[in-house]
DNA sequence: ATTATCTATAGATCTATAGATAATGC
DNA sequence: ATTATCTATAGATCTATAGATAATGC
């Protein structure tokens, strides 16, 4: 319950595992080793277990994304392109957001309520910022009438994809790839 | 190794939990459970165990997709909107392809052999025909000209994204959201 | 004294095998 | 005889707890 580095550790090594695999493939042991102690000694930090330490680290990531995402859109001016670019640039360097097996497949074994909660906090971290975006570009008159919820969805997940491409070994860099697509749907935006 | 009837019920329950969770969060018991027979029991139908049965049946999960989206884009005519229409409908049927999952999930745990020939069969179920129904369109002019192989991977990203949105209690259905998208993305496509 | 680690252990669950038993097909 | 199931069991691994030991901070 304390804050110690020691502590730091555990959080830091059990985030990048968890937001990699996701909660059910990661175990214990798997974190433990990562930072070279004996799985037991992770209790004497997270004494509530598995479930309450993947929600802390878990709350505390989609945290970082709203804060990050948040900021770039702000810093980029009025410009929706350079906005999504920025956004993509963000979420291709970080661990993938794999939403469809959030929901398949880490929720249902999670306590109900973590898993509404899981559902608040993505919406805010992720969909709200890039809604937002979209909203204030379309009040310029930049970009036509949508439903921008589900333009924001269809963005996030066509970037997330990106993830299952190989980093290397393929002629375009995935922020390449990314910038593309963004190109192609941005221009469909355009119209109303 | 025979062809009976009790063994293309395992087989089928093993298809809709694999693919639906994956290869790590499923267990034999969980497919034995689903057909109501003890878990070693599995062992006289799949005699080389679990990875090898998952690689069995989702070697037919993918083709499957191959000759549904095949057909459906062959019976949809020369009309792109159609014939991606008619691939969301069928791909918003089946359960979610998870390819950010598969990618570093799965197939880390699995065989490299493995792992790669999961790599061709998504690309040839899914990939391909999209790719292709792309390419016809922009050989008729219909479409400007793009990088079709990464055209079709944001399309199936964002298509199967839609998989993670509840099913009921939300105005609209997955398959009206993948509609609307898919024009918006049609839209882009159209100027070159 | 507090903090961080370890060993030892419990009980559940996982994949897999051996071998017995029941049902079915000739 | 073949096919499909079960019981019993092995050995690994998982989450979690109890309690000992070492390191650190006053």
């Amino acid at each position: 319950m304390t804050h110690s580095e020691a502590r730091e550790r555990v959080l830091n090594a059990a985030e990048r595992l968890f937001s990699q695999k996701g909660f059910t493939a990661v175990t214990l042991r798997d974190i433990a080793k990562e930072i070279g102690i004996n799985h037991t000694s992770l209790y004497h930090h997270v004494p509530d277990g598995k479930e309450a330490l993947y929600m802390e680290v878990t709350t505390r990531h989609f945290a970082r994304h709203e804060r990050a995402l948040t900021e770039i859109i702000a810093q980029s001016g009025d410009d929706l392109q350079s906005q999504l670019r920025g956004a993509a640039e963000w979420l291709l360097s970080q661990p993938p957001v794999d939403s469809i097996r959030l929901v398949n497949v880490d929720m249902p074994v999670l306590e109900p309520r973590h898993a509404e909660q899981l559902t608040d906090l993505a919406e805010r971290a992720l969909l709200n910022p890039i809604r937002s975006a979209l909203e204030d570009a379309q009040a310029r008159g930049k970009i036509g009438e949508h439903d921008m919820v589900l333009v924001a969805g269809g963005i996030l997940g066509m970037i997330e994809s990106l993830h299952a491409v190989p980093a290397f070994g393929v002629e375009k860099t995935r922020l390449q790839m990314a910038h593309e697509l963004l190109d192609i749907f941005l221009e469909g935006l355009l119209k109303r």
